[in-house]
DNA sequence: GACGCTGAGACTGTTTGTGTCTTATTGTCT
DNA sequence: AGACAATAAGACACAAACAGTCTCAGCGTC
């Protein structure tokens, strides 16, 4: 995590993300990505040094943490832990709904896109989910408890996202909330920590 | 014009179109067309002599005709000449600008999109919108002037949703209207039929 | 059983893409 | 001015993908 990156790995990330937004991942070239960056080739391959693969990691890693910085942002204000837990699986929702780019992908290449969403990414996507969501829960519950519910709670988001329930649509403030009183809390009710 | 075209046929394009959507135009094959309809290659060769070429072209008319189908679906209640018109205008406008298809395809090869949209292929639009429409207005002037009616409109719609004005929205039904009635029906005046 | 239509897939030449490398060019610091 | 680092430009070899053609086998119809 971390590390800004230089200016010039943004504008081939940025350039990869627009490229993917217009053709999908399949179908993106290195040299689509140097042309719309205005990096050159050789640049390019100096600042990822592996090609394609290495580029489109950085860009996942760098997708995922846009994610929960924006997440964080919507979640900041949150008022008690329901709250809390509530607005952040909702937005959390929102986005990965609203996110033109992954419906392409997922519509243009679902076993790729799929994997990276699950098999290969789950973990990575657990880690940087505790990382910036923890803090958050952690004046709520001890820190093994907060780590353990951010997991559950990310793991229950991508799996409504990828197959919707009838009868939970976390999207919605209120089924959330629903579920997330009737589900989640009652789990954690022992750990709280009451202030 | 016409020909209801083979299912096969039919099929053929339908998948084109859905890949274009995934990909753009550009970065669309013959294998993805034959994957997406179920066609094997060779009776995709056999279908449209000339490949790739020849059934883009296909596709084009298609699209086209579909387009000035629904236009004229819309179109069908409207009373009275000025009402026909701005219903036409409005619908056209609002459908162009609706089309994901369309928009991907400016935002990813404006050149090649461009070109069909105008030197190559406003002439084939002049003429299907022509036929298409024509027979509505035929009712409100003779035959040579509701043609050049048709025409004149083609062309602004077509023009105003590639260069947008900042004092006419010619998607905006008032506006429309405003234009169609001051800039418009004054020069068919004279030619029209009372009835 | 001949006929027409379709799918499967082999095949060739061409194009496109990848990854590496060398050679300018540019801007910065000393 | 001259040295230095970073980048662009583009040549190059190899690999992969693609276009287009062709043959053959399967299948339903007459």
């Amino acid at each position: 995590m971390s590390a800004g990156g230089t200016t010039l790995e943004r504008r081939v990330l940025d350039a990869a993300k627009t490229c993917c937004e217009k053709w999908g991942v399949a179908k993106v070239t290195i040299d689509d990505i140097a042309n719309e960056s205005g990096v050159s080739r050789a640049s390019l391959y100096r600042l990822f040094p592996g090609g394609k693969d290495v580029l489109f990691e950085a860009l996942r890693l760098q997708e995922l943490e846009d994610f929960f910085t924006r997440l964080s942002a919507h979640v900041e204000g949150a008022d008690g832990l329901e709250d809390l837990l509530v607005c952040a699986v909702v937005a959390a929702t929102a986005e990965l709904r609203a996110d033109r780019h992954l419906a392409l992908m997922l519509a243009s290449e679902p076993g790729e896109t799929l994997g990276h969403l699950t098999v290969d990414g789950l973990p990575r996507i657990m880690r940087v989910a505790t990382v910036f969501l923890a803090p958050f829960v952690d004046p709520y519950l001890p820190r093994r408890e907060s780590a353990a519910l951010v997991e559950l709670l990310s793991r229950l988001v991508i799996s409504y996202f990828l197959a919707p329930s009838q009868h939970v649509d976390l999207g919605d403030p209120e089924s959330a909330r629903t579920f997330i009183v009737t589900h989640i809390l009652p789990a954690f009710d022992a750990a709280l920590i009451r202030s």
